[in-house]
DNA sequence: TTTAACCTTTGCGTTTTATGCAAAACTATT
DNA sequence: AATAGTTTTGCATAAAACGCAAAGGTTAAA
C-alpha cells in the first residue's frame, strides 16, 4: 500500500498521471492502474479525473494529508536504520547553470561518487528557473537566494563578476574610465525577464546604476564569453570564467576600481538550494557538505 | 512494504514463525520469505533465528517499535477513511466461556451479521483463561474485571447464581437449611485453580464462606447442569442457566434467602474485555454496543 | 466549428513476484 | 539416540505488476 501511496502523492504533486509516471519512471498505464488499485483498497475515489484535469476529492485531501505523514514516517525509519547500515545509496537530481556546472561542478563529482560508489547523480546543466517545488530536483545551484521560504540554501562561494571585453574591442571603441560610459557600448547581456537591463557597480565613493544593451543575449555565460574574445563587445561575467583568459591577455578587464553587480537587490553570491524536509535525503547533506568543503579549500573562491 | 512489515510484528509479537503464520493464515514457508524479504529491504537482520528460537536484534527493536507506529497510523488513516464510507467489514475473533456463549452469545450473532452483512465473526466457545495480549482475538466475554491494565472492560450483565438440586437428589440427602449444611453434600464444582473451593453466601445479617467439595468438576458449568439433572449433586450456576430448570421442576433453589457467589473478591459480574488500542477496530465497538444493547434490553438480566 | 494534441483508460501479453507443498536441515526435549 | 517441532529451501503454480498499443475523451488551437 505505501508503493501506491508514494504514487498517489506524486500525481496529486504533478496534477498529472503522465508527469507524474516520467518522474516515476512508470507507463501512464501502470499508474493509472495504481490509483485505481488503491481507490479500491479504500474503497473510496481520491480523484475526480478527465483526459485533462484532475481534482482531489475531499476523501482524497483527507487521504494525501495522513499518506504524507506516513511516507515521511516511512522514510524517516528506512533512513535512520539504513544511515547506521549501509554505505550511502540512491540518487541525487541536481539542477545548476549552465557555465557554472559544467566549470566548477562536474570536475568535482568523479571524485564525489569514487568516494560513494552507489549513489548515482542526475545533473542537469539549464540557465532555466527552476522550480524545486514543481520538479524532481533534489537540489539546484543558482545565484542569489531564493525568495520561495520552503526552501532552504547554503552559500557555496562568493561570486564576484567583472566588466572585461577584448583587447580588440577595447581599441576600437572609446574608452571606458567610469560606469557612464558602459551605455554607450555594446555590452553582452545574460538574458533577464525585464525589458531594460541595469548593471551595478559600487565603489567606495559612489554606486551607480547603468542602464546597458547590446546585440546579443544568452540565458548563459558561455556564448557571451565566446562573442566577448571575438571582440563583440562587453561582457560582465563571473570572475572565474574569466580568469584564465584575463592573464593570457585575451581579455582586458575594464573599471578595476569598481564592484559589479548584475543584481541590485543580489549579492551575486552562488548559493546550493534545497527543499526543507523533515526527513530530508541524506545524500543531499553528503553532496553539499562535499562542495562546501571543496569550494572553501579549492582554486574556486 | 506494509504488509511485510505487519508480518513482522506479528512474528515478534508470537516469538514464532509458525504461530504467526497460523493467525495469518499463512504458510510457514511464506512467513519465512517475507521476513527474508524485509530485512533485505532494509539491509539489515531483524532477527537472530534457529529452529526453536528468535531473538530481535538491536536494529530489529528499532524497526519494531518504529514500525508499530506506523501501522496504526496506516490503520487509523483507513479506518477514518472507511468510517466515513463504507459499511462495516472484516472480522471479529471473540471468546467467551462455552455455556453463555452457548446460550447467550451466538443466539444474538444471527441478527448482528443480518445488520453488518460484511463482517464475519469467528467465536471460541472456551473455557479457559484467555491470554487477548497473546492470542489472536479481539474480545473476551469473561466472569470478573481482567487484572491486566492493558486492557479494557465493559460490564454486560450481573452474574447472578444459584444453588440447586434435582427434586430426586434432595429427597435422598440432608436437608439443606444453612451454607455450613453443604460442606456435606456433593458438590459440583467449577474448575478452580485452587486446590480448595470455598462458596461464599451472603444475606443482610452474615457472610457465609463454605468448604466444598463434591465428585465432579468442570471448567464449563455444562456438565455439572446435566450431572446435576440428574441427581449427582449440588450445583452453584448462573441463573441464566437455570431458570427454565427451574420453572419446570426439574432443579429445586436451595437457601434462597441467600446471595451466593463463586469468588469472594469478585462480584460474578459478566464482563467483555478487549484490548486498548490508540486505533480501535471499529467492529468490537459495534459489537460491543449491541451486545450491551440486547442485554439490558432483553430477557438476560 | 473543426482538428490536433495530449491525457487517461483499457485490452492484452509478458514478466515478475508471491505463495504453498513437500522435503531438508536444524535444534531442543524426552 | 530418537522424536517432535520449527525454520529454510527447491520447485511449481497462481497471482499480480507492468508496459505496449490502441481506444476514448477532453481541451486548446487553428
Amino acid at each position: 500500500m505505501l508503493k501506491l501511496t508514494r504514487i498517489f502523492i506524486k500525481v496529486v504533486e504533478f496534477g498529472s498521471f503522465s508527469k507524474a509516471a516520467k518522474v516515476l519512471n512508470m507507463a501512464p498505464s501502470s499508474v493509472t492502474r495504481c490509483i485505481d488499485k488503491l481507490e479500491s483498497e479504500l474503497g473510496i475515489t481520491l480523484l475526480k479525473r478527465s483526459t485533462r484535469q484532475l481534482l482531489l476529492t475531499d476523501k482524497g485531501t483527507i487521504f494525501l494529508n495522513g499518506s504524507n505523514k506516513l511516507v515521511a514516517d516511512s522514510d524517516y525509519l528506512l533512513m535512520s536504520l539504513s544511515n547506521q547500515n549501509m554505505e550511502p545509496e540512491g540518487s541525487l537530481r541536481i539542477s545548476t547553470f549552465e557555465s557554472f556546472g559544467r566549470l566548477n561542478i562536474c570536475p568535482l563529482i568523479p571524485e564525489f561518487l569514487a568516494r560513494y560508489p552507489k549513489i548515482n547523480i542526475e545533473i542537469e546543466l539549464d540557465n532555466k528557473m527552476v522550480d524545486l517545488g514543481g520538479e524532481n530536483i533534489d537540489l539546484a545551484i543558482r545565484i542569489g537566494i531564493p525568495e520561495d521560504s520552503s526552501l532552504k540554501s547554503r552559500k557555496l562561494l562568493s561570486n564576484h563578476t567583472c566588466i572585461c571585453a577584448s583587447p580588440g574591442y577595447l581599441s576600437k571603441h572609446d574608452n571606458i574610465e567610469q560606469p557612464q560610459d558602459l551605455s554607450s557600448h555594446n555590452c553582452l547581456l545574460l538574458n533577464q525577464q525585464r525589458q531594460r537591463t541595469y548593471w551595478y557597480l559600487n565603489n567606495s565613493q559612489r554606486n551607480a546604476k547603468v542602464h546597458v544593451s547590446g546585440n546579443l543575449k544568452s540565458k548563459g555565460g558561455t556564448p557571451l564569453l565566446e562573442a566577448a574574445l571575438q571582440g563583440l563587445g562587453v561582457v560582465q561575467l563571473a570572475n572565474w570564467m574569466v580568469t584564465d583568459f584575463v592573464k593570457r591577455g585575451d581579455l582586458v578587464v575594464c573599471l578595476k576600481d569598481w564592484d559589479s553587480f548584475l543584481n541590485e537587490s543580489s549579492s551575486g553570491n552562488v548559493y546550493v538550494i534545497y527543499k526543507h524536509s523533515p526527513y530530508p535525503n541524506p545524500n543531499i547533506r553528503l553532496f553539499i557538505d562535499y562542495l562546501i568543503d571543496k569550494t572553501h579549500n579549492q582554486k574556486i573562491k
